[in-house]
DNA sequence: TCACACTACCTTGCAATACAATATAGCTTA
DNA sequence: TAAGCTATATTGTATTGCAAGGTAGTGTGA
């Protein structure tokens, strides 16, 4: 497959995922920017810089976040994020989304699989009917 | 939550998956444009028209899906989309990177779920080390 | 001391894409 | 003739990831 397109599929797979992402990850603990960075830059350089601190900046700004400085011993201060009461909320209904939607995703995708008979009703869809 | 931000994050969520979503769907069986955007519609009005048209022109564009227009008994006639050999292949990789994306994402998760003893050496990676 | 590398922060401009709104037109039925 | 459904299509806007670039503190070796 043309490499350009994969990568640019990739990056359009981010899109909204990668807030739950960061989010996540600072559910765990408490973090800073750079140690985000860091450890995205195993995934072959699927995510950068430049989509990190714009990221923390726009949850900050939509209060899902919040933030407070700290010494380092060895390089300049680091900025932690931490996530508010609001953000903790947010956090878990977007991961029940997630989570239908991805399972909705699979099963789609199962069907594709392994179905050759079609289904005489057009396309099934399970996807939460939230009212 | 804030239903407006719940419901911006969900288009989020669509970027990317809806075209792996479109190319499913289409091989399970050629479809029409019309056919797919009712059967979105159960989502909630998650997707719409002004998605799917451009989409499908987009990956006509890039002979993903070729054309062909096909009377009807019950109305004007109907542009169905069919996957051509380039698109088989995409659509293979395709999901197959969303396999892969989704399952990190999900283990990520996972682990903020369950685990408030800090693993020591920062934010385990365990996504597609592909060369 | 000077240069370099590393840590750490941040901004700007561009490209991709979902979507609301809107337009067009054929067919059916009253 | 008009309404209502089927069906396709386009335009403009907002969101968001990312490459590229910038600032500054700390440590190390020549």
């Amino acid at each position: 497959m043309n490499q350009d397109l994969l990568k640019k599929w990739q990056s359009q797979l981010l899109k909204g995922t990668l807030e739950l992402y960061i989010l996540g990850t600072i559910a765990q603990k408490d973090r800073y920017a750079f140690e985000i960075i860091q450890a995205l830059k195993v995934l072959d350089g699927m995510v950068s810089e430049g989509s990190i601190y714009p990221l923390l900046k726009r949850l900050e700004k939509e209060q899902l976040i919040s933030t407070y400085w700290q010494e380092s011993q060895n390089g300049p201060p680091r900025k932690y994020y931490q996530l508010t009461a609001v953000g903790q909320d947010n956090f878990a209904q977007m991961r029940l989304e997630w989570q239908d939607f991805s399972h909705f995703l699979n099963q789609h995708l199962e069907r594709t699989a392994h179905d050759e008979q079609p289904s005489s009703q057009g396309i099934p869809l399970t996807f939460k009917q939230t009212p």
